[in-house]
RNA sequence: CGGAGUGUAGCGUAGCUCGGUAGCGCGCAGCGUUCGGGACGCUGAGGUCGACGGUUCGAAUCCGUCCACUCCGACCA
């Protein structure tokens, strides 16, 4: 994509308001806006960043044979009230819930347990009707006391939830153990190292639940664990005292600061009995559904490779989910060869599939170029200029060095 | 919801104590010169000073109420 198109402009400073680092770089690089406390506009760059998670999630979700669907935001109350929730004192501290100009009740969602249900009880008959598997990507609304640590935490954000409905609670355990796993290697896949941390269930289940922790003094949560890996506990619920020796001997637990980028609860039958949602087994007998649902934050994701990857100058996007793999500036503001070249390198990337953010304008600065491709985090930096006559120029976005290569070689390394 | 702080052009700010034509930098528009780390000159546009009310001949400035944003806390998939 040509620069000179994508709508979002890079800022010098940022607003002075915002003190959390992850709003700070993903404004002035033109990744987000915000319309109020809590709530934020993706702009081009920043809905690439997201589409990139996203499919990571989406591809490895797809691999346990899940379906993707789209669930509704606009809920009416009276299928909130046949789970009990909508007048749960917990639960309206973070719905929204509002009558229409006609009084009628509407509820907006905040996640999706009960509309799954209320699907499952229409299209599940029959224990050969069981395993389900669906998810989707969509925005969740939670009327937070404080928004707050830029799009950390926001009142409207985007989210990614599965819901899984089995005849057992082996089944379910099964599954719930599967999704873990792909948690886990998703979150690799993303940049991310997390910690799987038993917590509580919050609104959702009384039984407990496991958050995906990443490290990092920015984040509201506080876990225990063990060095070694095999132990972490939020300290929400945890009754075990920091410097205690591990059961494998890895040394003392410790405690530290971490941000939550997914959860994962195995809810058990409570929405099924309480939503009288129920399959025939081989015998012909009612029986209720094991349910369990898998969240994941994309925007907070965002947030959270910002706070964990940048340096003075600005963000440092991992590869897997840049908003272009490589950004290629040409330094001239004429119609010279220089231009030509950096127009047939554009082509050729573009042709050989490359993710490229070609930084074209003409009435810019070679010095803000770079300070802009800089800020704006993709990995490899690539210069077209009198200088690099008919080579161009390397650089690795983390790298002090840059390299001469030919165009084929260039090709080459980036495919 | 409690505590603290901040609101002046898209962004950063001066002016407020002590009331008297709202100023500067960045950015933006035009022209020219530049072109490898946020260039330079000239010209120009852009503001109901967060909102409402009060005091006053006169309010960005003084007083009151409200709103918004940020941080700390409470709270929290």
């Amino acid at each position: 994509m040509r620069y000179s198109l994508v709508f979002g402009k890079t800022r010098r400073e940022a607003p002075k308001d915002e003190v959390a680092v992850n709003a700070q770089l993903l404004i002035r690089g033109g990744f987000i806006d915000k319309l109020m406390a809590g709530s934020w506009t993706l702009l081009p760059l920043g809905l690439l960043v997201i589409n990139k998670i996203n499919n990571i999630i989406r591809e490895e979700l797809n691999k346990t044979g899940a379906n993707e669907m789209l669930m509704p935001l606009l809920h009416p109350r009276d299928v909130w009230d046949k789970s009990g929730r909508w007048s749960n004192k917990d639960v309206q501290q973070i719905m929204y819930q509002f009558k229409d100009i006609h009084e009628k009740e509407f509820g907006l969602s905040f996640t999706h347990e009960e509309i799954v249900m209320y699907i499952l009880s229409k299209f599940i008959q029959s224990y050969k009707d069981l395993p389900v598997k669906v998810y989707h990507f969509s925005t969740k609304f939670r009327n937070e006391p404080r928004a707050k640590s830029g799009i950390l935490r926001g009142r409207e954000f985007m989210m990614n939830d599965l819901y899984s409905a089995h005849v057992s609670k082996k089944n379910m355990m099964q599954y719930y153990e599967e999704v873990k796993k792909t948690y886990m290697k998703l979150f690799k896949r993303i940049g991310l190292d997390v910690v799987v941390t038993e917590a509580s269930g919050g609104v959702f289940t009384k039984e407990y639940s496991h958050e995906f922790q990443v490290f990092s003094e920015v984040g509201e949560d506080e876990i225990i664990y063990c060095p070694g890996g095999d132990f972490a506990q939020n300290t929400e619920i945890s009754s075990v005292a920091e410097g205690k020796q591990c059961d494998l001997g890895h040394g003392p637990l410790k405690k530290a600061r971490s941000i939550e980028v997914g959860n994962i609860f195995p809810l058990g039958t409570k929405y099924s009995k309480d939503m009288k949602v129920f399959y025939k087994d081989e015998k012909g007998q009612e029986q209720p559904i094991w349910l369990a649902s898998y969240g994941i934050g994309p925007t907070r994701v965002m947030g959270t490779l910002v706070e964990m990857y940048h340096d003075d100058r600005g963000i440092v996007w991992p590869k897997s989910v840049a908003p272009f793999h490589c950004h290629l500036v040409a330094i001239t503001r004429d119609t010279t060869h220089v231009t030509r070249m950096a127009n047939d390198v554009y082509e050729k990337l573009q042709s050989a599939g490359i993710d490229v953010l070609f930084d074209d304008r003409t009435d810019v600065s070679a010095g803000e170029k770079f300070a802009d491709a800089d800020l704006v985090g993709i990995p490899v930096r690539l210069v077209v200029s009198e200088k690099t006559g008919d080579k161009i120029e390397w650089k690795g976005r983390k790298d002090k060095d840059t390299e001469f290569l030919t165009p084929d070689d260039v090709l080459k390394r980036l495919t």
